[in-house]
DNA sequence: CTGAAAGCGCTAACAC
DNA sequence: GTGTTAGCGCTTTCAG
C-alpha cells in the first residue's frame, strides 16, 4: 500500500507539500496540487486514518456504553446519538456492559488509550467516583442528572416522571399498586422509583416490588407473581413498554380485563406499547441520546434536561 | 501524559524492555519486569493504542453497516455481532446508512484507511461490484448469499422462507394475497419476495405489493391502501412484526377481525408480534449476526446459511 | 509557496 | 536478557 511519501516521490514534491493537498491547506501552488492529486488518483491513495489521528491526538470517535444492545430504551438512546454522528461525520462504537463493572472501567479506559475522544453513559455499574477521574483523558456525558462539575448530562427527571404515572394510578382509585424495574437498589433509577412510591402511596410492601425486568417474557413473570400475591396489587406501573405488554398478556390469558381487573402503564412509548394501546410514559430517549452526543463533541459539561410526557392510553 | 519512553527512563531500562512487559514477552528478568511495572503503576500508564495499532496494522475493532431506518431486524443482527465481539475483546462500530450509496461507500474507505479490519454489511446500496474492490483492504462479510470467491457471508434462504409463508397462505385458502417490502426493487430482500411471490400465486397484481414500509405507522398506512383497494386482498405478509402488527391494528380499528376477515405473517419473531400472537417468520438474525462476526474475525470467506422457522400463532 | 526535519508513541529486528 | 535503532504513516514547525 502506498503512503504519503510514495505519493511525495512520484509527484516531485515533498512529503509537507503532499500532507497539504491531503488536508486542503491553500498554500500550495495549482501546478503543485494537481501534479500530487494526480498520483493520488492514479495510485488511489488513502490516507492511514491511524497515523493521522496519532499525531492529531483526536479520533473522532465517540463510545456509547450501555448495559444491553437488544432493549428498546437504549437503542432509542443509541438511535439518536447515531443521527447527530452522521450528520458531524463522527464514527460511534458501541460498547456493552451487560452491567459488568469492571467491562465498564476497561471501556473507560479507551479515553486514557486515546481510542475515543469521549464516552456517553447510557446507564452505569461503577459509582461517579470511578468514573469521573476518566474525563482528563476524554469528554464524559451521562443520560442522568450528575452533580460533577466536569461531566456533562442530557437527563430527564426520572424522580418526576415516577410520580406523576404513580399519582395518576392513585386518582384512578388504585391503592394497592406495585411496579416492576431493571435492577435492584443498586441502581438510581430504581432508588428513584422507591422513592416516588413512597411519595405517592407512602408504605412500600416488598412483595410489590419486582426485579430483574427487561423483556416480555419477564412481564409475564412478573404478573403471575403479582396476580398470585396474597394481597393482590390492582395495577402495575412496568419499566417498559416490553415488560408491560407481557403483563398484559398473562392478565388476558387470565380472562381478566384491562384495565378494569388490572391497570397497567409502561415506559418509553414503544411499538409494542402502541399496538396494545397502552398508557405509558414517554422519556424522549431519542432527543436524550441527540442531546448527550451534541454535549459529548462540544466537549461540554452542560446539564440539559429533557422534558417527559406522560401518554394516557387505554391501560388505565 | 506519559509515554513509553518516559516509563523506560524512570524505571532504568530501555523502552523495548517496556514494550517486552506491556507485552508479556517472557524473555524479561523478573527483577526488571517488577521495576518496570512499579513506574508504570505509579504513572498510572496506559499505551496509546493508536500508535499500537498503527505499527501492529490491525485494530481489533469491526464496522457494521446498517440501514439504520429504526428497523428492529439490522438491531438484532447487531446484537449477535456484539454478543460474539465482547467475548473476543473486539470493538464494534455502527454504521448507520439510511441506504445511502454514498455514504455506504464512505464507511468502505474506513477498511483501506486501516480503521477498521473488517466490515459487516446487513444490508447494502451498492452493487457488489463497488464493494467488492474493498476486500484487499480488509474482511467483508455479507449477511445475503454472496457469490464473490472473497467474501464471506452469514446468509439465510429468503426465497424459500418467502416461498414458504405463502404457501402457508394457499394452503389457508387464500388467493387474493399482498405483501410489503422495505424498499422497491433495488433491494435484492424486494426481488426475492416478488419472485417468490409469482411463484406460489403466478401473477403480481401491482397493487398488491406495497413498499417503504419500516414501522408500525407504515404498516397502518399499508392496510389501509390494501383495504380499500377494488380487489381487496385477504391476507398480507407483512415485512416485520412491527408492519404487521400495525396492519393488525388498522384491520381491529374497522372492526374487522384477525386472522377470519384479513390473515397477516409478519417476520423476525419480535416482542410486539408476541404480544400480538402473529404468525411469523423467524429468520433468526441474532445467529446471523454471531456467524457473521465469527467470518470477520476469522478473515474467513465462507457460505453459512442459518436455518429459519415458521411460527405459528393466531393471525393465519 | 516549499521542503527538511523533528516528532507522535509504539514494536521488532538485530546485535551484544 | 537487554538495548539500539529503524521504522509505522502522518503533521507541523521552521527556514528559506
Amino acid at each position: 500500500m502506498a503512503n504519503i511519501s510514495d505519493i511525495a516521490k512520484l509527484a516531485g514534491v515533498s512529503v509537507s507539500t503532499v500532507s497539504r493537498v491531503l488536508n486542503r491547506n491553500p498554500y500550495v501552488s495549482e501546478s503543485k496540487r494537481l501534479a500530487v492529486q494526480r498520483v493520488i488518483d492514479e495510485l488511489d491513495y488513502t490516507p492511514n486514518r491511524l497515523a493521522v489521528d496519532l499525531i492529531r491526538r483526536e479520533t473522532k470517535s465517540i463510545g456509547v456504553i450501555l448495559p444491553y444492545t437488544n432493549n428498546q430504551a437504549f437503542d432509542q438512546i443509541l438511535h439518536g446519538i447515531l443521527n447527530r454522528s452522521v450528520e458531524l461525520g463522527y464514527t460511534v462504537t458501541v460498547l456493552p456492559t451487560k452491567y459488568d463493572a469492571k467491562q465498564e472501567l476497561g471501556y473507560m479506559h479507551m479515553l486514557k488509550s486515546k481510542r475515543l475522544d469521549g464516552i456517553v453513559i447510557t446507564s452505569r455499574s461503577n459509582p461517579w467516583e470511578k468514573l469521573a477521574p476518566f474525563a482528563k483523558y476524554g469528554t464524559i456525558v451521562a443520560c442522568e442528572y450528575v452533580e460533577h462539575p466536569e461531566i456533562g448530562c442530557a437527563y430527564l427527571d426520572r424522580y418526576a416522571s415516577f410520580v406523576e404515572a404513580f399519582a395518576l394510578l392513585k386518582e384512578k382509585g388504585h391503592t394497592r399498586v406495585a411496579f416492576t424495574t431493571a435492577r435492584r437498589e443498586q441502581s438510581s433509577s430504581t432508588q428513584l422509583t422507591i422513592q416516588a412510591y413512597r411519595r405517592v402511596f407512602g408504605e412500600l410492601p416488598p412483595e410489590y416490588h419486582l426485579s430483574n425486568c427487561y423483556n416480555m417474557d419477564d412481564g409475564i413473570r412478573a404478573a403471575r407473581l403479582l396476580l398470585d400475591a396474597p394481597r393482590r396489587p390492582t395495577a402495575v406501573y412496568a419499566n417498559g413498554d416490553e415488560v408491560a405488554a407481557g403483563i398484559v398478556q398473562y392478565v388476558k390469558s387470565l380472562h381478566m380485563l384491562v384495565p378494569e381487573d388490572f391497570a397497567v402503564i409502561g415506559q418509553e412509548n414503544q411499538p409494542v406499547g402502541i399496538a396494545l394501546d397502552l398508557t405509558t410514559v414517554d422519556h424522549r430517549l431519542v432527543q436524550v441520546g441527540e442531546q448527550a452526543f451534541n454535549l459529548a463533541i462540544r466537549k461540554s459539561a452542560d446539564k440539559i434536561e429533557i422534558p417527559y410526557r406522560l401518554i394516557v392510553r387505554k391501560s388505565t
